[in-house]
DNA sequence: GTGGTCTAGACCACG
DNA sequence: GTGGTCTAGACCACT
């Protein structure tokens, strides 16, 4: 479910969220979906509890997740949402570092090639989606 | 000429190195530009000089500068040539990140928006340039 | 009869127990009153009978309920003394509350115009209640 | 500097993050006041390192500190800006404890002059502040 | 020396 | 079993 690299430079706990951000936004983890425990997680990744702790506390403080001591951790309701406006803010970020490669002399036709690229491929992904947006309707 | 941030989650030596490396790209500091000596730079800066010395000994590595013992600092005759094609390298990182606002549901139309925008601005920024190098042409 | 939120940082148990105390100290429920049975309660809010019976105990070990064996459970007679006793006591916390908020530059005007809201919606609450308890005419 | 209790049902490093927040209050920790390092608080508390560090990550993630690696922790600017608007915020908390009380019996007199003494009472601490509010127009 | 991260092992309250 | 907190001890990058 979750693949870590104890090499990286980004800490194993932020690898954690980044990638349970991700499963929201591709729709793997819906509302309400409960999550695998601190304990669990930690024995199948070989990682600390205290770390896979600390990403779950992280990620309850973005409201991404909500955790019942007792009961388990599950998916917030507007976790999508949430991740939605943060990520459209981060169109900013995205342009620094377009910028920096106009710099570096990438032309305008290669970056726009690059974005038609992923449109494209993303397209391609979206079919198999388009059973679980059907799952949403019976709701 | 440097612009650091103490507060910045960036390091401070890496964003020296940083820096520099736009000035390098930007046509500021051309090849055989002399640098300011690590002293020098860490009294205007206010930054202990290791912190200076780590950055320089970076771009050193990275085959960026190159020192003359007893006479100074200066940006290396391929300095440009090694960071295009770090920066073409980048691409890849570019491509990652514009996966990820696709899923949060960022349009096709918005991206390629935001890179013509991108090469607008640099299209009129390069007109001041266009003494310095030719870069511009080779497009 | 009662609303449990899970999601919130206060636990279960104890969210049934302040709600009883609040149904004793409104009149919602009176002296000797019979309150649900710990099975009932636990199929009517769904939640684990081990808990609800945690709540009955911390009530019982306060004197708020007594149990008959194989009857049921009930308010006690001094509950409502109990309860008034205790929050007379609670006057104290109130006041380190309102210490820190005076230190954030709220002004003695607002608060007192905050607790005189307060009990001017509650005099009007109290017109109800008046068929069942004199307190109002106590004060 | 700080007072914990190892015993309270707060944990250490709330108890931490609180006391931090008064004194930023208080006006006995201003804007850019360097705060103990985690390895001497931890030290002079008797307190782990990793607890510290949590309150401090804390503090800083509310905005109330940042935290220079290898330089050390530091008040932010709008530290007590931040902690005013959070404490007005809490006055709907204090309502509700006021509407228990009152419920309880706590007449409005008793509440009246409850305010009231904690105005008289933070006036003559004021006394004392006046000569800090010096210190401020200096800058 | 400083902040930040991680492991290992433990305890607690809660369900 | 679950989440949450804490201790003890360690390593890393940075100043």
């Amino acid at each position: 479910m979750f693949q870590i690299d104890v090499m990286s430079r980004t800490s194993v706990y932020e690898q954690i969220v980044e990638q349970m951000e991700k499963m929201v936004l591709s729709g793997i983890l819906p509302a309400d979906a409960k999550i695998p425990s601190v304990r669990s997680l930690s024995v199948s990744l070989s990682i600390n509890p205290n770390t896979i702790q600390k990403a779950y506390t992280e990620l309850d403080r973005k409201g991404l997740i909500y955790s019942v001591p007792g009961k388990g951790s599950y998916i917030s309701k507007d976790a999508e949402q949430i991740l939605i406006m943060e990520k459209r803010g981060e169109i900013e970020n995205l342009k620094v570092s377009m910028r920096e490669l106009a710099m570096a002399g990438i032309s305008e036709e290669e970056m726009l090639a690059a974005v038609r690229e992923i449109y494209e491929e993303y397209r391609k992904k979206a079919v198999f989606a388009t059973g679980q947006e059907d799952q949403e309707e019976k709701k």
